[in-house]
DNA sequence: AAGTGGTCTAGACCACAGT
DNA sequence: CTGTGGTCTAGACCACTTA
């Protein structure tokens, strides 16, 4: 009922009885006041908020649109809800925050910059510890092993080990991952499901150093995937970024 | 209309003409179907995918449940969404992902440790490279900077560094810092606002890392924050977690 | 048993962007 | 102009949780 929305408001605010508050039906309206009401102490952290049949009633708009707006800000971690109890203002400064985490072409290509891709070395090998975990493995299982670096305008970027397991994953001729990240050659041949990833940081071992062209034991960001086909993990990968890169988190 | 639609839902199960296809009514039932056919193939990227309208009829439901269920995937990136264009299957890898990060005392709690605070030092100081440009002063403009260590079970878990600016903030007597986390101060006596946050990796500098009890250039995450007041920028705070220390992101 | 959030529906209008 | 997504509404039923 927008245009009638529209109309009834105007016939609100131009009746002389009445309405000392604005209608307020959006439900970007709606997040902002309950926003501003919760930062302004109004309803300071572990206050039960009212109800959203009573939200509704207050700011003159259909229930679904508070519950819209009170989505919102519960996906933030704002708020938390829950049926028969209500609707509370977390009481710890806790965040969900969104994290933009494109793949590293898009990345590179997205500064303006030029892409290459550059494999180093691709062989079958016994996983590391943290690949043995990843993709739960034995010691003696051997994997491939597929390192390369992703170079923008020809300065290295980000260098990357990825393991592969073929006992789970039927792996095309290697020698494809000397042109094409295996990455991407996921995404295209595979309907590959991320089960989430890990950031951390760590010193640069010599290999990597050598590769990203900076003294060993640098600190860089560090980023690990796996990928799991039918919830069975096939693919474990370390993104070692250059130094002083850094992730932005918006709120 | 859940009840009727059981009922209806029924109906065109038993009628004996037609319905190859079951009425998906949930939204989370039709962004796994739209999911499946993008991951299966049926979706290449880059394709235009129905319409609103379209899917609502082919699912056998409401429109505003297709267009809940193609907000979502929106929301992930997984599609691209643009008026009278219609909506693309995202080209590229790209993610968007959720990232939790809960106050360091609710971070350390949740592993059910017990949470100390100690503060180290708290003096004026003229800013560093990094605080003058996050709080946009001068080199000469000095500030409050305060350090302090955030324990787990007596172990250091995160040692913090933030300085605020008494040019734009109203601070208290800094005394009240020596038992009160700063942060938590701001929480709970201003509306600040986090205008989004850094994730780095840093080597440690010596006095970190005695205050965190590891070797000097241990690779560390690092996190870093702004926290304004009407837009300006009050607070800047630099957080180094111990080694090790990861994030974890939910897909 | 009752109250609260979670969701679905059918219809409507709006905003935007191609034609 | 036209078509697409974005949103609002009023009403309804369901799911979960507490009393």
């Amino acid at each position: 009922m927008a245009g009638p929305t529209n109309v009834s408001s105007s016939a609100l605010q131009s009746s002389g009885l009445v309405q000392h508050r604005r209608r307020l039906n959006t439900w970007q309206a709606i997040r902002a006041e309950v926003l501003r009401r919760i930062r302004a102490g109004e309803w300071p952290p572990g206050t039960l908020i009212p109800t959203e049949q009573a939200l509704s009633v207050e700011m003159g708009c259909a229930r679904a649109t508070v519950n819209r707006a009170m989505r919102e800000l519960a996906d933030s971690g704002i708020i938390q809800r829950r049926r028969k109890v209500g609707t509370r203002v977390t009481a710890t400064r806790s965040r969900r925050s969104t994290l933009r985490l494109p793949a590293i072409r898009d990345e590179i290509e997205g500064m303006g910059a030029s892409y290459r891709y550059v494999m180093t070395t691709c062989e079958m090998s016994l996983p590391s510890p943290e690949a043995m975990q990843a993709l739960q493995v034995d010691a003696q299982d051997s994997l491939l092993l597929v390192r390369s670096r992703h170079m923008a305008d020809d300065v290295p970027h980000c260098c990357e080990a990825i393991w592969l397991n073929p006992r789970v994953l039927s792996l095309p001729d290697p020698t494809i991952f000397e042109k094409e990240p295996p990455q991407e050659w996921l995404a295209r041949n595979l309907p590959v499901e991320q089960s989430g990833f890990s950031i951390l940081a760590e010193g640069l071992t010599s290999d990597c150093a050598l590769s990203l062209d900076v003294d060993p034991g640098t600190a860089v960001l560090l980023i690990e995937r796996v990928n799991s086909l039918d919830a069975i993990p096939v693919t474990f990968a370390r993104q070692f970024y250059s130094p002083n890169h850094r992730l932005m988190v918006d709120d």
